[in-house]
RNA sequence: AGCGGGGUGGGGUAGCUUGGAAAUCCCAUCAGGCUCAUAACCUGAAGAUCGUUGGUUCAAAUCCAACCCCCGCUACCA
């Protein structure tokens, strides 16, 4: 048996969690866990919400209520979601305890008692009119190389330099604008320098991390390690254990790592044996891994063990597994499913299992990865739906059908036997790439024995035996039924709740996390009967689950009007020739509303999926969008000059189906004023509704998609929102 | 500009650390099968000079160099 503890980065106590979260620490380090308990190794699993620094105390005086309320609301929340989503934490605490903060004071007290922290005056900016010390990314200024204005002392975002407050010109506050001055303020330094020779011998050793981690972290060694202040003046934090100090608290990098140690000694404390936390940090053969982000690797590959070599006689991590990142491009939001990437909002409308599978199949392990809610919809319904769900679900179904109980197994033949060892081999396939911390590979080696079921069930083809040879039927489900097991236990670590589920559901005793990974060799009870089975997992449908979605089936564009000809046989017919990205014709009525001048050159808004039709002989290939009441009608365009072909998506995933010219007038669009801003409301026509808009300007008039009670201002990128060529009442319909 | 990631069949990707008959998986396409299952599953086919140019080598998607493009880093910071 080995022991195992298992560490994941503390989330920031300052907002939800989100996908990047999970996929990056909380779910690798569950899996990981769960992986090591289900061999019969001594594992246990910590972390907790980070709840000091100062973005907290900045969206405290926002809100007007105290730093530890707003902490403790996303802990809380925060807490609630990573219960929910499985991860299942043996203690997930936070860093504002009595417990960390005398762990974090032991560790400081050690570290000044062998000489490795040192005080240091420093010159910091002070605001009078805040009353307190500025931390460098809140003194905004001028860039001192490139000359932009807007600076701020940690980083100036235009040329991406790294600054030093000091060297900014015309420093202000942030909070308050007002000009900070220049105060000497004490410090306390951790001396890193003393480390270096030990760290760079330590991270030599450590070869079998991943290799961006390893040069990665030789690399900042090799460039030099200074001494790093670990004391703030800022007044919500961890005090420091020092005389003359109370004004001033904890850095968080500091004391942040070290809630691995303080929460695995308050699990202790919790537990029967309060030293038990020392067979995980005390015996050498214990081993540490760490999950992490790729933007915390110094804190964990230096930092940490920099603290735990200067306090010593604890281990140091054994591996920090970091993870690149899962970017999260224009998707954060999905309007089709009215649901965010935060972890909370999810677990709303997903199975925790559906968000697992795909955060996994995803996960950023050696490069970024993209999430996106197409990949989403398409991974879960065609891998994790219909191979592994779907498989389950035959065999179970089709054995309730005819036998309502566990089937006696009879003679294996040949391709029975292959079965059973396939079996055997993708439980040690994944157990090798879950000990390697390769999750991507394990959760692969699992789909195939999925894969492979459903090739065994079509090969011995139950539905002809059933009625061919009964006995030799129920052998071949029962075989089925085995690898429905199998993919149960080594499906745990990743699926847990569908796991325990068709546990049960095969009339198995217990669960499967008591019966560890070699409960798939514990036989099926034959003759235990058997519940009617429910498909494990819904398919996710993003298109018809309401919200905008039925909108994204318009492929809108900005097209610019190349030229207009009177159509030859119609008197109140245009043939236009339109650029959207690619020349197409268009005809259209508007001869009794735009004269040819007018419309030539314009930049317009165009339906570019509009099935074909043949209008009086000549054929149209799209639609333009306009406004139109009783007597008046105005053209739709972007506000802000846009490229002919330029997507107008509104924020939806637009399509490139064809569309009738019926489903297009089941739509429903109009002028709409936005009424109000916050929250927005928009009027279409007598009456206000909710809308969502980024921006806008109150008493505008603007295009909307309507539903039902609430709307959506049509805008192309960066927000960019369609505006009318004239004037036009509100609640005009759009067509 | 800096930092980070990447350019592999139509789209998305695996493989690259430890070079070896040209290549994984999902989707889309085409053809077939099955009818137990959530229009699902199974089989087969078509389709890639592995960003460009040089180099190392008996051999390069894989190593080296240069170049060209794309994306994220404007905080829901893992």
């Amino acid at each position: 048996m080995d022991r195992v503890l298992v560490c994941s980065a503390w989330p920031y106590a300052n907002g939800p969690i989100h996908v990047g979260h999970v996929t990056g620490s909380l779910l690798p380090a569950d899996i990981f866990v769960r992986f090591n308990r289900l061999i019969g190794n001594d594992a246990i699993m910590v972390s907790g919400s980070d709840m000091h620094g100062a973005p907290i105390t900045v969206s405290a005086d926002k809100e007007k209520v105290s730093p530890e309320k707003v902490a403790r609301r996303y802990h809380d929340l925060n807490s609630k979601a990573i219960e929910m989503l499985g991860i299942s934490f043996d203690l997930f605490t936070h860093t504002h305890t009595k417990n960390h903060e005398s762990v974090v004071s032991e560790v400081f007290l050690e570290l000044q008692e062998k000489g490795h922290l040192k005080r240091m005056t420093t010159s910091q900016y002070y605001c009078g009119e805040c009353d307190r010390f500025l931390p460098d990314r809140y003194v905004d200024g001028t860039c001192p190389h490139c000359e932009s204005a807007n600076a701020r002392g940690d980083q100036c975002d235009v040329c991406g330099m790294d600054l030093d407050a000091k060297d900014l010109k015309d420093a202000h506050c942030q909070l308050c604008g007002c000009v900070p001055d220049l105060r000497d303020t004490e410090h306390i330094f951790l001396k890193l320098p003393d480390f270096t020779d030990s760290l760079k011998a330590y991270v030599e050793s450590c070869r079998h991390w991943r290799p961006h981690v390893r040069s990665f972290t030789l690399n900042v060694l090799e460039e030099g390690l200074t001494d790093r202040p670990i004391t703030r003046d800022i007044s919500w934090g961890v005090p420091v254990p020092v005389d003359s100090y109370d004004t001033k608290r904890i850095y968080v990098w500091f004391e942040a790592v070290i809630g691995y140690l303080s929460a695995t000694k308050e699990w202790a404390a919790a537990s029967s044996d309060s030293t038990s936390w020392e067979r995980f940090w005390k015996d050498s053969s214990c081993r540490s891994y760490y999950f992490l982000g790729k933007d915390n690797i110094v804190f964990h590959t230096i930092i940490w063990p920099a603290i735990l070599t200067g306090i010593g006689g604890l281990n140091l991590p054994y591996d920090v597994v970091a993870n690149q990142f899962m970017n999260l491009g224009g998707q954060k939001f999905s309007k089709s499913m009215g649901v965010s990437i935060n972890i909370p909002d999810l677990l709303t409308k997903f199975q925790p299992d559906v968000i697992r599978y795909y955060l996994v199949a995803n996960m950023p392990e050696f490069k970024d990865s993209e999430f996106s809610w197409d990949d989403f919809a398409q991974r879960t319904n065609s891998e994790l739906v219909a191979t592994y769900g779907n498989f389950v679900h035959r065999a179970m179904s089709f054995t309730y059908k005819n036998f309502h109980t566990i089937p006696s197994r009879g003679p294996l033949d040949d391709r029975d036997k292959a079965a059973m060892k396939r079996i055997s081999d993708a439980g040690e396939a994944v157990a090798r790439s879950l000990s390697k911390c390769e999750f991507r590979e394990a959760l692969r080696s699992l789909m195939d024995l999925a894969q492979f079921g459903n090739q065994y069930f079509d090969s011995v083809a139950p539905w002809t035996l059933v009625r061919s040879d009964k006995a030799r039927c129920g052998t071949v489900l029962h075989v089925s039924l085995e690898m429905c097991k199998a993919l149960a236990v080594f499906g745990c670590p990743f699926l847990p709740f569908s796991s325990e589920r068709i546990w049960t559901d095969l009339g198995m005793e217990g669960s499967v996390e008591a019966a560890g990974w070699k409960g798939f060799e514990v036989p099926l009870k034959e003759g235990a009967s058997l519940k009617k089975p429910v498909p494990l997992y819904a398919k996710v449908d993003m298109s018809a689950a309401g919200g905008f979605a039925r909108y994204s089936m318009l492929n809108l564009r900005v097209g610019k009007i190349l030229s207009v000809e009177p159509h030859p046989n119609a008197d109140k017919l245009y043939v236009m020739k339109v650029d959207v990205g690619r020349p197409i014709t268009i005809v259209s009525g508007l001869k009794d509303y735009y004269t040819a001048e007018e419309l030539s050159g314009k930049t317009l808004i165009i339906l570019t999926n509009l099935e074909p039709a043949k209008l009086r002989g000549v054929k149209s290939e799209g639609m333009l969008l306009a406004a139109e009441d009783a007597e008046r009608l105005a053209l739709l365009t972007p506000e802000k000059d846009l490229a002919p072909g330029t997507q107008i998506s509104s924020g939806l995933e637009a399509a490139d189906k064809q569309i009738s010219y019926k489903e297009f007038q089941k739509l429903d669009m109009r002028v709409g004023v936005l009424a109000e801003l916050s929250p927005p409301k928009i009027d279409i026509g007598g009456k206000a509704v909710g809308c969502e808009v980024a921006g806008g300007v109150a008493g505008e008039k603007y295009a909307a998609l309507v539903l039902d009670d609430s709307a959506l201002v049509m805008h192309g990128p960066d927000g960019v929102k369609i505006v009318f060529d004239r004037d036009i009442p509100a609640g005009a319909r759009i067509r």
